[in-house]
DNA sequence: TCTTAACTTCACAAGTTTCTGAAAGTAGCG
DNA sequence: CGCTACTTTCAGAAACTTGTGAAGTTAAGA
């Protein structure tokens, strides 16, 4: 028995036609091109879960291809990979709820950011004009962080009340 | 007479130092190198502001590339392009205050996903289990646009108290 | 109107990235 | 303890990207 549809009683034509317009907009944005796909898929999937044979197949890309991806993206944070019982197979989960708060999670880069602005100004001077306009800019980073918390905070309360407990 | 040194008694290792390491970290997130290194030298020079040829001379590459790079970042908004009065060169300024507001108009990115979100629910049906994630990931950012807008109006408000009129 | 400084576009070479098939590694299950 | 199903790693081919030189375009100033 080959793989068996995962996901029946769907149109594939509907379901590709969304997972190569949702991973092109994530490749513009700067995601690498098979990460995007294998998201897109994930996001797509009703069960919110695919094996690696289920992306190959849908995908039409080698299982080399696929665990590249999905290495990728659990480093993101953006899946989670999870053994299914009792098989060798592993299953590739996004997490419904809360993969976008990951996109917040930026924190990774803004420290980052942060750090190369701050020697910036430590070595052009303080009290230059380049070095003050890095201050500032360095000002607004540190802000965001703190914006960004209590944004989120607020989503999970207006969550909440729109979808009811998740 | 050879281009002139617009921006004299700075360490030039120094500057070159800050220009590499930003640039790198803009890399990193997605931006590409050329259009990255030109941002991180004009951000780094005092006057805010840099000629191609300066720019060409300053990170060593072409003209077509300084051409190429400053198309990118004012097609982002994230410098200026001016002509100097009386002469046929160009110069490119980053708006000091104001260019990092442009790395909260992301509002052209999200607007797409969103709209490629919204097919997706449409397409594949808002009672199934996929259109409903894809419904919820849809609400969170339509609530992050408004949120962004506002976070936006405080950090004016922070940033006069903090560094006075701009 | 002509000259010429400056910017832009274009075709291509060099460099990089991406995906594949094949080989190696890992872990259920008998 | 070995077999086998599955996943990962790796070297290399193919596709794409990037930066260059050279030709083309624009516009300031005489």
């Amino acid at each position: 028995m080959t793989t068996e549809p995962a996901e029946a009683g769907r149109d594939p034509e509907a379901v590709s036609k969304f997972v190569e317009g949702f991973a092109a907009q994530l490749v513009e944005a700067g995601m690498q091109r098979m990460p995007a796909r294998v998201f897109a898929a994930l996001l797509a999937s009703d069960s919110g879960s695919l094996t690696s044979a289920e992306l190959g197949e849908s995908l039409r890309v080698s299982p080399a291809a696929v665990s590249g991806a999905v290495r990728y993206l659990s480093q993101q944070h953006m899946v989670a990979r999870e053994r299914e019982p009792g098989s060798r197979r592993e299953r590739y989960r996004v997490h419904s709820n809360q993969w976008y708060e990951a996109l917040t999670n930026r924190e990774a880069v803004l420290k980052r950011w942060e750090s190369a602005l701050r020697e910036g100004v430590a070595s052009l001077g303080p009290d230059t004009p380049a070095g003050r306009r890095m201050a500032e800019t360095l000002a607004f980073f540190e802000f965001v962080d703190g914006e960004i918390a209590a944004m989120m905070e607020r989503w999970r309360v207006h969550r909440e009340k729109t979808f009811g407990a998740g």
